[in-house]
DNA sequence: ATAGGGTTAG
């Protein structure tokens, strides 16, 4: 994953630190001044000159302000100073280059330049250089001998300008150095310097050596607690941060707003409502209110803390509301649940920014709305926003949850074209992305590619390799990860349990399972003896499954069941299934999939009465099943059916195609399985019609008329698939020779020629 | 007439 340079950061409409530009002086006179300069001969004037230059450096017409100079260090400098205000580093390199002198002034605003425009390494080239031009002049106590010249080295300014927005990466690889440096040139009693060296130790992760050089210093100002405060904020530390904030009250340090804003955001993330609630009380006892900054820091508070009234009072009370106000309150209702009355006020919005927009697209993906999701991505698109990492995250994950591989890749593509940071986020999502879409070579060829891994990286390749049925190699995978010293958390060992199961490693699956408690010390939830009974009873150790249950320490759920039930069919225990379905039952009595299961084992082992029985009771106690949906994503467009949808724009093709597909998979020796569905005596025929019109069916249908020979069609399923469209796919994908991948809700099936991944067994 | 440290989404 290579970087682009950021050359088209400032061109982006909206401007990354939502620094509002002034707006542009009036400047009716500005060449009419110019001429009458000329005509009264005051141009040789160097003040009158140097004012002129000023004028045009200072509205950004840089060209002008350059060709109108005679080369003067004061002149440079300004201009210079205004190239770096209107982040042109194009213009400031060349006068930069064209300089007969260039002192230490020079050469910082040149590195603030070049760290401003992200290019680390050529800021980082600079400083050297200014240590280089010195090194004949011996610096001793950060003084240079040469005082007329180059007068004391890297000054104070140089390492803030140098650290300023330094990544992660960056205060990793130089950070110690530049740590070196600052006490070489003896700058570390500076408050700016120390301030800017703790913020990069914060930024690197190092939050303990940031807490160390804060508690060395020989007086600590309101700015080095603010930083400290933010790097505990960057690290999920929010204890420590409201810690902090009381502790400055015992040193008599007075709060800024920044102070203010800083914890309110700690509360936010914590869900530290009290706190929050107390501050704001400070807020106004202090009459610090009304105060922009804090309005909307007090927003977001409450909005993330669910208390949405004071939300929206604070909102509707305010005096004047910026973009950071209203997306605050379009958060706050979207994180609540309430994603319709979020997307109003934002259509109300007098302005969006891309922050606005990304919390749009987000607030739709936690609603499971995946679809509007990237509908509002491309609403964000028409609209000339540009996307960032945040944005590329959020639509990523939509297209995991749809499978829309073709927009997932699209976006991927995207990314690299327009130089959007990939960093671990966005690394984990395409991870998962291609994970979910049933792409585990291209996760794995991400994964490998990522230089940086966290547990969520490790974790979401883990469970992807175990889902697409590389079982093996998921558990490979988690003792590298152990090795690596990265803590799995308890979404890893779902992942590598599910990864025993499916790879069939019995004893491999409890070994992880006891290693869960003993070695990481985390206690196993329902979930995972959920996995450890489905390893069980797949391994036909139903026995052993039920003991599981019944040691349990908690009460099982029905996923638990599930897999017990789902045991018992393939493997032929009738006694226990009617166990494990009785309590099914009793957990969730108004879904037929319980019923539905037993009465295919019924039939399978010709208990036809019971199958009868059990059907008519389903009936008439009007048990529905949950209604069955599949994903298909075509040229970029995912295409939804339901069983027996008439709504798509081409479904009289589609019932044809289906029509013409039945036909030659019945040629090819497909038997219709009606078991699992439901239906009466002597229904058979009715029965038939419905299983033909399940939902995966018309998509794979419609997948085959809407794409070329050859290529792979993806089906993502809200429900397990049923047995018949699982014994249809084998058939199709063998006579249309087509890769045919079905994601149901527990797993993926790769049909291929013939036969399925899974090994028939889900 | 010229520069500096702390501020919000995944």
């Amino acid at each position: 994953m290579h970087h682009h340079g950021r050359a088209q950061a400032g061109a982006r409409p909206n401007d990354p630190f939502r620094r509002r530009l002034r707006p542009p002086p009036r400047q009716p006179s500005r060449k009419q001044l110019h001429c009458h300069v000329v005509k009264f001969g005051f141009s040789s004037d160097i003040y009158i000159q140097n004012t002129l230059m000023n004028m045009y450096a200072a509205r950004g017409c840089l060209t002008s302000a350059c060709q109108n100079v005679t080369p003067n260090e004061i002149a440079l400098v300004n201009v210079l100073t205004a190239c770096a205000r209107a982040r042109d580093l194009e213009t400031g390199k060349r006068l930069f280059g064209e300089m007969p002198e260039r002192n230490l002034f020079c050469w910082n605003i040149m590195i603030k330049g070049h760290v401003e425009d992200s290019d680390y390494k050529e800021a980082l080239r600079l400083e050297i250089i200014v240590r280089d031009r010195c090194r004949f002049h011996h610096f001793r106590d950060g003084c240079c001998s040469c005082k007329d010249f180059c007068g004391v080295g890297p000054n104070s300014h140089t390492f803030p300008f140098l650290l300023k927005g330094f990544t992660r990466d960056d205060a990793v690889a130089y950070g110690d150095e530049l740590h070196a440096h600052v006490l070489k040139f003896g700058l570390s009693s500076n408050a700016h310097v120390r301030s800017a060296l703790l913020r990069m130790y914060a930024v690197s992760g190092a939050v303990d050596t940031a807490r160390e050089l804060f508690e060395k210093s020989p007086e600590r100002d309101v700015v080095s607690w603010n930083a400290m405060i933010s790097g505990y904020n960057r690290s999920n530390m929010f204890e420590e941060s409201c810690g902090l904030f009381t502790a400055m009250a015992g040193e008599s340090v007075m709060p800024t707003a920044t102070t203010y804003v800083l914890v309110l955001s700690a509360c936010a993330k914590m869900k530290g409502l009290e706190c929050g609630r107390q501050i704001h009380g400070r807020l106004m006892n202090g009459n610090l209110l009304p105060d922009l900054r804090l309005e909307n820091a007090l927003i977001e508070m409450y909005g993330q803390c669910g208390d949405l009234d004071s939300a929206w009072r604070l909102f509707q009370d305010m005096q004047t509301r910026d973009v950071i106000s209203w997306t605050a309150v379009v958060v706050g209702f979207a994180k609540s649940g309430e994603i319709d009355r979020a997307r109003a006020l934002f259509d109300r919005m007098p302005e969006r920014d891309r922050i606005s927009w990304t919390a749009m697209i987000d607030g739709y993906v936690r609603a499971g709305r995946f679809k509007e999701a990237l509908h509002v991505f491309r609403e964000m698109q028409a609209a000339a926003v540009w996307p960032d990492e945040f944005t590329m995250v959020s639509l990523l994950t939509a297209c995991a949850q749809l499978g829309a591989l073709e927009i997932g890749e699209w976006a991927r593509a995207y990314m690299e074209r327009n130089g959007i940071k990939m960093d671990i986020a966005v690394g984990n999502a395409l991870i998962d992305m291609y994970s979910k879409c049933g792409q585990v070579d291209n996760a794995v060829e991400i994964f490998r590619r990522m230089h940086r891994k966290d547990k969520f990286t490790w974790t979401a390749m883990i469970s992807g390799l175990a889902v697409n049925g590389h079982g093996e190699d998921a558990i490979d995978l988690f003792s590298q990860m152990v090795e690596t010293s990265v803590r799995p958390d308890e979404v890893t060992y779902i992942g590598v349990l599910t990864a025993c199961g499916h790879a069939g490693l019995v004893d491999e699956g409890r070994k992880i399972f006891s290693s869960m408690i003993a070695v990481h010390g985390i206690m196993p939830n329902v979930t995972h003896y959920g996995c450890l009974v489905d390893l069980l009873g797949r391994a036909g150790r139903l026995e052993e499954a039920l003991e599981t249950i019944n040691n349990m320490p908690m009460k099982p759920n029905s996923a638990v069941w599930g897999a017990l039930l789902g045991a018992c069919r393939v493997h032929g225990n009738l006694e226990m299934a009617e166990l494990a379905a009785k309590h099914l039952v009793e957990l969730q009595p108004h879904d037929s999939a319980a019923y539905l299961l037993l009465c295919s084992l019924y039939a399978n082992r010709n208990k036809l009465e019971e199958a009868h029985k059990m059907r008519e009771m389903i009936m008439v106690k009007g048990i529905k099943k949950e209604p069955g949906c599949s994903l298909v994503e075509m040229n970029g467009e995912v295409h939804e059916f339901v069983a027996g949808d008439r709504s798509h724009p081409r479904t009289g093709e589609i019932y044809t195609k289906l029509e013409e597909m039945i036909k030659e998979l019945k040629r090819a020796g497909y038997v219709p399985d009606t078991s699992e569905i439901l239906h009466g005596a002597g229904e058979e025929e009715a029965a038939n019609a419905a299983i033909y019109q399940h939902s995966e069916k018309l998509a794979v249908a419609f997948g085959l008329i809407s794409s070329r020979y050859g290529v792979a069609i993806r089906v993502v399923k809200n429900v397990r698939i049923c047995i018949d469209c699982h014994n249809a796919m084998k058939f199709a994908s063998k006579i249309y020779r087509r890769e045919i991948v079905v994601r149901d809700r527990r797993r993926f099936h790769h049909f291929r020629s013939g036969s399925c991944s899974c090994k028939d067994y889900w």
